[in-house]
Formats: C-alpha cells, sequence, structure tokens
DNA sequence: TAAAACATACCAACCATTCGGTTTTATTTT
DNA sequence: AAAATAAAACCGAATGGTTGGTATGTTTTA
C-alpha cells in the first residue's frame, strides 16, 4: 500500500511531472511552454525550477516517470484482459499487445499522442542527450514483447529475428498513433494493430524452419 | 523540359520552400524559427514575409510543394528500380514501396525524418487546419499503394480491405522513420519494409475468399 | 512607370530563467 | 513537548535574450 498522504513537495512534483507529460503528449516538446505549464500545474515558477533545472530537466524526468507508469499500467491492464487459452507464448506477446492498445486508446481520448514518439520527433536529430533515451525507450518498450516472441519462435523452431519483431510492432504503434491523430480516428489504432497481430501470427505459421 | 532560367521571384521562393522543408524536417516546425530560416536561405526578412504571411502559411506551402515533388521524386527512382517480373499488381505496389523507401533512405543521410510525419506530430492535436491538410497528405501516400493492392485482392478473388492495407503500409513507414531517427539506423527502415512486403504477400496468399 | 521584389531597421510580445525574500517542514536542543 | 534552528519548498517580480512580424524605403522587373 502507498502512503496514502504524501509530502507536498512530492505532489507538486508529482502533478508538475503529470500535468508536463499531458502537455508534451498533446503540443510537443517545444510548443509547450514552462509558462502554461505552471498554470496547469498550478505551481509557481518558483516552485517550479525548485524542482527543476529548467526545460531540459524537466522532459529527461517525465520521460523516467512515464516509462515507470507506463509499465505499472500496462500490467493492471493486462490482468484484466482475458487469460488466453493455451500456453503458446505467442499468444502472451498478443495480450500484451492488446494491453498496450488499451492504453493508447484511453490516452487518446485526452487528445494527444505518444509522449515517447512526440519527443523522438522533436529532438532525435538535434539533441544527441534525448536521441540516446527515447532510443533506449523504444528498445524497452520492444523488450516487452521480443522474450515472448523468442519462445514462440523456439517452440515452432523457427528462425526469425525476434528482437527485429518486437521492433516493428513498436513501428506499427508509433505510425498508427501518428495517422489515429490526423484521421481523428481511434478505431484505426486498434484496427492496424489487430491486422499485425494476423501478420505475425501467419509469420509464425509460415515453413522457415532451420 | 523545365524553363532554364527561372524569375528572381521564383527563385528566391523555392529556395525558401527547399530550406524550411528541410528544416521542419530535421527540427521539426516549432523548433524551426524564421530568423534562422531566412539565414539558411539567405534571405532578408523582408523577402520572406513578402512571400509568405506568416510562419503558418509557409508551412501550408512548404506542405503543397514537398507532395508535389514527392511524387515527381518517388516517379523517377521508381523508373530506375527494376521491372517486376509477372504482371501481378502486388508486385507494382511493392515497387512503389521500394521506390519509397529508397526515397526515406537518401533523405535520411541529410538528417531529419518525414516533414509530413514532423508536422502533424507537432501540430495534429492544436492546429485543426494543419491536422487536416496532413491528414489528407497520409490519404494521398496511401492513395498511392490502394489502387494496386485492390487489383491484386480483385485478381486473387480475396474480400480485403485495400484501403485498410494502404494505410497499414504508411503506419509502417512512418513508424519505421521515427525509430530509425533514434537508433540511428538507417537499414531499419529497410528492414522493416521487408517484414511488411512479406507479411502482405502472405496476407495475399491465405485462403479468405469471399 | 507601375508593380513586384527585396532590403533594413525596428518593435512588442513572449519566454525561460533568475533571484531575493517568505513560508513550510524536518531536525535538534532544551 | 515546546522552542530553536536548519533546510527544503515555495513565491512572484524582474530580466534579458529571442522571435515573429511590421513599416518604410529602395531596387528590380515587366
Amino acid at each position: 500500500m502507498r502512503d496514502l498522504k504524501q509530502s507536498r513537495a512530492v505532489q507538486t512534483r508529482k502533478k508538475i511531472l503529470r500535468e508536463a507529460a499531458q502537455l508534451f503528449a498533446r503540443k510537443g516538446f517545444h510548443d509547450t511552454k514552462v509558462d502554461e505549464l505552471i498554470k496547469a500545474a498550478e505551481v509557481t515558477s518558483g516552485a517550479f525550477f525548485h524542482h527543476f533545472k529548467g526545460k531540459d530537466d524537466l522532459a529527461i524526468a517525465v520521460i523516467d516517470h512515464h516509462m515507470e507508469q507506463r509499465g505499472r499500467t500496462l500490467d493492471r491492464i493486462e490482468k484484466g484482459l482475458p487469460e488466453p487459452d493455451g500456453s503458446d507464448p505467442l499468444e502472451l506477446a498478443f495480450r500484451r499487445l492488446d494491453a498496450a492498445c488499451e492504453m493508447v486508446v484511453r490516452r487518446r481520448n485526452r487528445k494527444g499522442g505518444c509522449l515517447i514518439g512526440n519527443l523522438a520527433t522533436a529532438l532525435s536529430d538535434t539533441r544527441p542527450e534525448f536521441r540516446k533515451r527515447l532510443g533506449e525507450c523504444f528498445d524497452e518498450m520492444a523488450a516487452e514483447f521480443e522474450i515472448n516472441l523468442a519462445e514462440a519462435a523456439a517452440d515452432r523452431d523457427l528462425d526469425v529475428d525476434s528482437r527485429e519483431i518486437a521492433r516493428y510492432i513498436v513501428s506499427v504503434i508509433e505510425g498508427a498513433i501518428m495517422l489515429s491523430r490526423t484521421q481523428r480516428d481511434l478505431g484505426l489504432v486498434q484496427q492496424q494493430i489487430q491486422r499485425l497481430k494476423e501478420d505475425i501470427r501467419r509469420s509464425f505459421q509460415a515453413e522457415v524452419p532451420r
């Protein structure tokens, strides 16, 4: 059980992180102004700069916080999803994928895209520190699928690059989010993830034994 | 044949558009400052504001110009690619996809991501006019594949949603570009597009007749 | 010779950050 | 437990550099 009452400082910090994540997800890094952030978080600039060295420092903290939160949320959603019938690790990977899809859909109701995707798009080619960290985030996302995919491949005695497929999954998710924002169509994400699952299933049925 | 000599005004305008496209692709909309643009394009702010009402107006013009250019470049690259063996429209779609891949790879050598993807990420949830236009751009990209996919489906008497698949292709491209920027790995785009082709090929071999 | 194209100086709003001071919280002393 | 002290948290006005855009005048082109 978590502490029921948190110190004021922790609350302030968390509120800033939460609002910043929202704003970064909706407006991106460069269009999010410190001033509007402190208004949204209902703190003063003094409080903000007490907790963070600056906007860059904040962004890094937001990323860290987001990745932790994300993992927990994903676990929670996944637990609410029906157990897969058999013991096929592929179905476990798909379950995780469904959970990710569900999370995306829930988030999108508040508008905005993927926080990591937004930051990656805005900063990858100008800020090496961010590029590196965001690459790790994508790796972390992919890693969630990789193990199960590797197992599934081993079970079938298939010679597939499970890391590559895991990355592919992340690409599809990010791409689908990007498109869904312009089309204002949340179904698109679900639709495309469905297709992705079918494609992967087929590729694991194909005869490509070693 | 194009005019060998263009009026100074047209040249200026084009130079601004070209540099703006580069900057938007690398740094995104909000991090591209008018000041650095006019320096990159070697024009004065007077010239810039004579040709464009402002930054927003410029962005729209850049999008239009980019989409025209893109179509032409794609056609040119495609012509340089080997003709597909049979008369399968699916192979035509794949050829177009290879051309798109080649274009992405060439561009990425100069750093930066997809101009449309960047703008979509930065503006979709805050600027409805841009969201609409960028959605059309994605539709246009998808449309290039849709016809061939529909034909291929008809040939095989398959009941598939070719528009959905076409959009899926765009998602994968955009997602792959996003990831490749953080990983600094151009091979990733090619790799993932290869996988996409295999997946589509399999899905067109699958028995899903109507 | 009129209009289009371009140059230059200028500006007001914006924006991330700083800084001196105040309040709250935690720790130690009495 | 109360008082004293230290440290962390917070406040908000001020700052200085940036930024998109304008106004006015000059050159080029049709």
